[in-house]
DNA sequence: CGAATAATTGACCGAAATCAATACGGGTGG
DNA sequence: CCACCCGTATTGATTTCGGTCAATTATTCG
């Protein structure tokens, strides 16, 4: 089942009988190893690619060989969606760790869209949550100092992982380095582990060879200020808002 | 003649008659003195905005009072239309300058999803355009510095107003403040006042009472890593990609 | 085991923030 | 018309966060 994960992390769960027409229309699967380039940019794409296994990377190559990330996607995020209405990308798609991939070609996808518009409609959905994503991305990077950003990324990943199964909340595998957390936050690797350390010593959290442990959930969320609700996630248990959300007076 | 500039800034022309379609939807107008709140974070909407003049933000308020910007907009941009599907959203809309807003009941935007499926396409196009913004913003925070960072903001907006006819793609007309500027690339005001002196004196452009003359727009462009095929806009005229583009060798 | 990759730590540097003071500009009201 | 005010812009002095450079230690994996 290489859609079980699919729209799962999101609030628009798909019935079964979607999960079986998506499954038709997956062409075919396809392993990545890690570091690989799965779609380059400014290539026109006539597939789009729903992630089953491992990570995935959005970036764009910089002149100077430096690669710049606008995104990260987990099992069952459609990593390219947006391609199939773009045409065109503006950035690269990457394998960040082996990965295994779903392959829906356009022209299934253009049947889908004329025969089941509420599906449809969901998966035009899940393209907003991406934006959704970039957002929270976008606060993180220009109002959130190195530790605050970390922080903030693990509870996002945390609460992705948690969505699809993958983690139970305190423990979850993130198989990236210190350098490709860099990238996310706009740091460099050495001073990811110097945040790194002081995650640990202030007892939030530990990550031990691609191990992530939070210690203290309710303090790394508020330590990177971070409100699950931007997500737009399905929280299939636990951890609610947690710095008392909006108050905003009216 | 309000929906003048809709989708105009972008890759998708509407035709004539949509455009006709489009001003049937509207349920009335109004306006906005700057700094006002026009859709409150967390707030359940019931229509959609098309910002007629002026400038738009989008936002998140945070705890200790400040503002942290996630999107910009001009006249022509369907500024909240996500919200059509997201139904709650993620952030504040405000008015950054006095502004003219045209509303859309999401009961028309229903009526035009069901009878007019090539606008509805357009429609939610131009939501995938703003992701591609919003990646760009991510990318412009994450790997540039300060400088950079201003002269790509420039850029994009000299871009996006050019599409639109408020800029000539030498000057035009930004009402921002520099605290402004400062909130969109992740600076103080103090900061941008000093790189906006960095940019007079390298003779790339000069602001003067909310005026941007460019002086400059290879040089500018050059300065800002800015690459215009970003935001898949329509480029009337000149500036074309400025860093050779992608190399890639495959 | 040994090579390559990743993590860790220290010394030093530099970009941007912070703090603080001053100048400007344009609108208001006397 | 001018004086006053308030928001904005400008500039300097100082601090701090994160980057850079460089070396060392762990891990991982063939």
């Amino acid at each position: 089942m290489l859609t079980q994960n699919v729209l799962r992390n999101r609030t628009a769960e798909v019935t079964e009988s979607e999960r079986a027409i998506l499954e038709k229309a997956i062409s075919h699967t396809r392993s990545y190893a890690a570091g690989q380039t799965v779609v380059r940019q400014d290539a026109t794409v006539g597939a789009s690619t729903l992630l089953v296994e491992g990570l995935m990377t959005r970036h764009v190559d910089a002149s100077d060989g430096r690669r710049h990330l606008v995104s990260i996607h987990v099992p069952g995020d459609f990593v390219d969606l947006h391609a199939y209405a773009l045409r065109q990308l503006d950035h690269a798609v990457g394998a960040l760790t082996d990965c295994v991939v779903a392959v829906f070609p356009h022209e299934a996808l253009r049947r889908i869209e004329k025969q089941h518009p509420r599906l449809t409609r969901r998966l035009w959905f899940s393209t907003l949550l991406d934006a959704a994503t970039h957002r929270q991305w976008v606060v993180r990077l220009a109002n959130l100092n190195a530790l605050q950003r970390v922080a903030n990324f693990l509870c996002e990943m945390n609460a992705r992982l948690l969505a699809i199964g993958r983690s139970d909340g305190m423990r979850f595998e993130l198989a990236m380095t210190q350098a490709d957390i860099g990238d996310v936050c706009g740091l460099t690797n050495v001073h990811v582990n110097r945040v790194v350390r002081q995650l640990r010593e202030r007892e939030l959290c530990s990550i031990r060879s691609a191990q992530v442990q939070i210690l203290d959930p309710q303090g790394l969320a508020r330590a990177g200020q971070f409100r699950p609700d931007y997500l737009y996630l399905n929280q299939p248990t636990a951890s609610r808002a947690v710095g008392s959300g909006a108050p905003a007076t009216p």
